[in-house]
Formats: C-alpha cells, structure tokens, sequence
RNA sequence: GCGCCCAUCGUCUAGUGGUCUAGGACGCCGCCCUUUCACGGCGGAAACACGGGUUCGAGUCCCGUUGGGCGUACCA
C-alpha cells in the first residue's frame, strides 16, 4: 500500500470480473466473479464486468449472452457499464505509443521466421526460450522501409519483480526471466497484457481478483505498470478449481459450465456457498448465508492449492437449501430453473387451477425428500398421473389379495368421513389398523402404492390431502376390484 | 528444458511452535427414530507425501526429494 497520506478517506474498493466470451460460464469462472463480488461486498466496494473479447474470431455474442444469463441466476450482479475490451482498442494503441515516445517501449521488425529460429535456439541451448532484445537498442534509423513493426516494452534486464499478492505472498521473478514482451502487435492490435492494465487502470480497479493461472502475468503486468508509472493494483490470485482426478476441469469431466448446474437442479444459494466453500474457508462454518459470506469474507481464509469439484458434496448442500429456503426464496429460485429442466414436461403446463393446488398442497413434504430440483419433478409426478395409475414393480408387490381387502375396507372408511382432514384421516386409518388388529405399515404401504404406484412418498396423509378426496378414493378403488 | 506456485482423512477443509494420542463437513459402515423414503440423533473406519535440519518441543519454521499445477505466443 502506498503511503501518500493525503487523505483519511479510504479509496472505494473496484474490484472486477473479467471473463472472455468463448464459451459458457465456466465454474471457475463462476467461483472467480462470486470471490470479486464477496470481497467488494464486505469493504463496501463495487464490483465492475468487462468483457474480454480481443480475440474475436473466438468471441461470440451466444457466449456473452450466456455468461450474462449464468451471472445473473448466480445473483452476482455488477456495477457501472459493461466494459467490452474490443471497444478499446485506440485508447490500447494510444498508451503504447506513449511509451514509445518515452522510451520505455521500442519497435520490432523480427520476422516470425526469426522468433521461431530465436525460441529453437534457445530451446536447443537449453535456456529459457525468450525475445533476444535485438531491436531494443537499434537506432530509428536501421528500421527498414514500410515493414510492419510490433511494439515491445523495454522490460527490466536484472534484479528481480516482486508482486506482492494477497493470497500467495511476495512472488519473486527473476526479471532475466521475463523478456520484452509484445504489447501492441504489428497490426496495432494491442496484446492482452496491455490492454488488462489499461483497462484496469482506466477502470479504476483497486483489486485485481483472478485464478492463479494469471500468477505469472502479473510479473510482466507489474512491468507494465511501472513503466507507466501507474501504481498496481492489489493482487489476489486464488488457487483453481480442478476436476475429481485433480486434473485442470475440462469437458471430460461433466458439467464445467455454470448453467448445467441450474439444469441438473442445483440451487443458486447451493453454489454461493459451496463455490465460497472452496478454496475458503471460515473455520469450520459449511452451511452459511451470502449475507454471513459478505461479512466474513476476506483473503485470510484463503487456501493456496487448487481444490477438487465434489458433486456429492455439491448434491448434500443442495438437499439441504431445497428443505431450508422459505417458501418465497424457493419458490423464486424454482420458477427462474423450471425451464432448464430437462424433465421440465412431466409438470403439467401452465401449471394451474387444480393442478398447482395439489403441487403446492404437496411441495413441503416433496422439498424434504428432493436433494436437487429435477428430483423434485420426478416424485411429483404422481400428483398429476392418469387413472389407472402405472403401478412400479416394487410396489405392486406390496398389493396381495389381503392388502386390496384392506384397501376396500379402507375405501368405505373414508369415504364416511366427515371432511378431509389429516388427522381425522389418520385416526380413522389407526382405528382400523387397532379394530382388525393389523400392524399400520400393512396398511400404510400398500396404501401407498394404491396413491402413488410407487413404494416411496411424501407422509401417506399428506398424499392424501394433496390429491383431495375424491381423486384418493378413486385411486384407492382401482386397487380394490382388480 | 527453464521460471513460478502448491502439498493435512477418498474429497472440501480447521490448524498461524507446546492445549494435536490432529477437529469439522461430504462420502462410506453400523445402530436408533420411523407406516415408506428422506430428515434427525448416536457411534465407527479414515490424513499431517518423503528425507534432512532449526528448536527443550514441528502438521505448524528452513532446505532438499517426490508428486501436482500454472506459465513460458504478434491466445486470452
């Protein structure tokens, strides 16, 4: 931190998430933008979107669209306009030129024959394959006629670039390491490391939050920066995430892109908190709020390996947010999924009238037992099934002659009833197993069955109440007469 | 090859020189609760990569080895 003590007043944090558009969200991406959104969250700061498209042969507008959709279901939103970094090309240009009116940048006319003679001698001798320096010392006037040039930067040759980092410490490198590197190229393109230092500076970014992939950028970023003399800003390289083989996470390994998630059924709370989950930590707290996250939040509890992707895990805080949310949240976070499931037309559409009563009369019991939404679909579906019920191996097994006499016997109970209530149903149900002096589970199963065709429930008098009386008592007399 | 980074149960992690015969969570196994399935409760197996130092004392500090990752482009 610089000392220049003019001021008590804290500069306003800006930190940014910076992903390139060629394809969907990635997850790391994701967890990438939720430590950028965290962190400027919990000091007050404000968290800006630039969109890296340079290279727009692989930049597609589907893929701006589609980080855009995941960023917003993922609720990390943005402040400020969507800085698109093709847009800026001139202002690029421009500070490269700059730095050649200083001095701190020259021209280079090497040929990419030359580089690739350069990289195989030096490869072959053994050394670090790196830029030679012969066009840094050159004068103007040994430039040959209307050739094209690239623009380096005049990196320093010895001692050694420190950057200071948040989460890994001081990283030192050794600066004969670092060769003079391309910041605009013969087409007046800038390069990738001019134009992020650009962008941020212009940005105004205070704190540069990134995968430590870009551990080794920001050594040839620092050099920019001095060259300039910008002051850097606060670097933070958190570790990657990796596939369960602890190799870098890629298609191979399922779902990498942030969407498949809300397809498979995963909750948007599920991923803050495990994404936040991985990598930090705040002792041994595993189940907290984006709220709790924000307070806590910060570099100390950051780990320095790479972490593995553990969908069970996943799965297990999933279960957990699907029975905790309150109604409206879940709700919320349903309605935004529903059309990315991929059983989404089990459900009836539109989902109304007599059907959503019974969906909504049955979803807590249905939300206890569901661990991701597309689960939740799944055991819904008996809600909505057409008489006769398509009865499951296991639990046609469960309706023997004896069970169906029960069955029929049960129908003219609660057919007398007075009502359709759950606890009237269950004490007339209690009665009768008590009466005929039956075990209830004799009864309750092949109940179960008789309501749903499937061994597994919800509660069997929150069944019932969900389909209502005259739909129960109609299933239960299809099983009655075979 | 060269440079940089990393290393605690299968996985995510707590741990900042002594209270660590290493704690929590997921997963796994067993028991209990229970009309099913879940939930919940109780218990169990399971780790400091290896080798040298430093220190009265090391999971914690240093060096090396091994293993893994990232970078090394007129890609981002």
């Amino acid at each position: 931190m610089s000392q220049s003590g003019h001021s008590n007043a804290p500069s306003p944090v800006v930190t940014r998430f910076a992903p390139s558009p060629t394809g969907f969200l990635h997850i790391g991406g994701a967890r990438t933008a939720l430590f950028n959104w965290l962190y400027a969250k919990s000091v007050g700061g404000v968290m800006r979107l630039r969109i890296e498209d340079t290279d727009r042969s692989r930049s597609t507008s589907e893929a701006i669209d589609a980080i855009l959709d995941s960023l917003s279901w993922l609720g990390l939103d943005h402040d400020g306009d969507t800085v698109f970094q093709s847009q800026r090309a001139e202002r690029h240009a421009e500070v490269a030129h700059q730095l050649l009116a200083d001095g701190k940048a020259y021209k280079c006319f090497a040929t990419p024959d030359e580089l690739t003679q350069m990289r195989e001698d030096a490869r072959a001798a053994g050394k670090p394959p790196r830029y030679d320096g012969r066009w840094r010392d050159r004068p103007a006037s040994d430039a040959p006629d209307g050739v094209p040039f690239a623009v380096r930067i005049k990196a320093p040759q010895d001692g050694l670039t420190v950057v200071d980092d948040q989460v890994q410490g001081a990283v030192k490198t050794p600066n004969k390491d670092l060769d003079d590197f391309i910041i605009l190229r013969s087409d007046g393109t800038p390069t990738y490391m001019l134009a992020v230092v650009v962008d941020d500076h212009d940005m105004g970014v205070t704190h540069a939050i990134r995968g430590d992939d870009h551990l080794t950028n920001a050594a040839r970023q620092s050099v920019i920066y001095d060259a300039l003399g910008w002051d850097r800003p606060v670097f933070a390289h958190i570790p990657l995430i990796h596939g369960p083989d602890g190799a870098k996470l890629s298609k191979r390994h399922g779902a990498v892109g942030a969407e498949a998630y809300r397809a498979d059924g995963f909750l948007p709370q599920t991923m803050r908190n495990y994404l936040a989950r991985l990598g930090w930590a705040h002792g041994d707290d595993e189940i907290f709020s984006t709220e709790q996250a924000i307070e806590w939040f910060g570099f100390d509890g950051m780990g320095k390996s790479a972490a593995r992707f553990d969908v069970k895990k996943l799965t297990a805080l999933n279960a957990h947010y699907m029975r905790d949310l309150d109604a409206t949240a879940f709700q919320s976070a349903f309605e935004t999924s529903l059309p990315h499931l991929p059983n989404k037309d089990k459900l009836p559409r539109p989902l109304e009238g007599e059907a959503k009563q019974r969906f909504q009369v049955a979803l807590p019991g249905l939300r206890e037992r569901a661990r991701t939404l597309v689960e939740l679909v799944d055991s819904a579906v008996f809600l909505f099934a057409e008489r006769p019920l398509t009865i499951e191996e296991k639990a046609a097994a469960l309706l023997s002659e004896e069970a169906r006499g029960y069955l029929s016997k049960l129908h003219g109970i609660y057919s007398a009833l007075d009502g359709w209530q759950a606890e009237a149903l269950e004490d007339a149900t209690k009665a009768y197993a008590e009466e005929a002096d039956i075990k209830l589970g004799a009864i309750a199963q092949p109940l179960r069955a008789a309501l749903t065709g499937s061994k597994t429930s919800p509660g069997i008098y929150d069944v019932l109440i969900a389909l209502g009386s005259e739909e129960s008592l109609a299933r239960i007399g299809d099983q009655t007469s075979p």
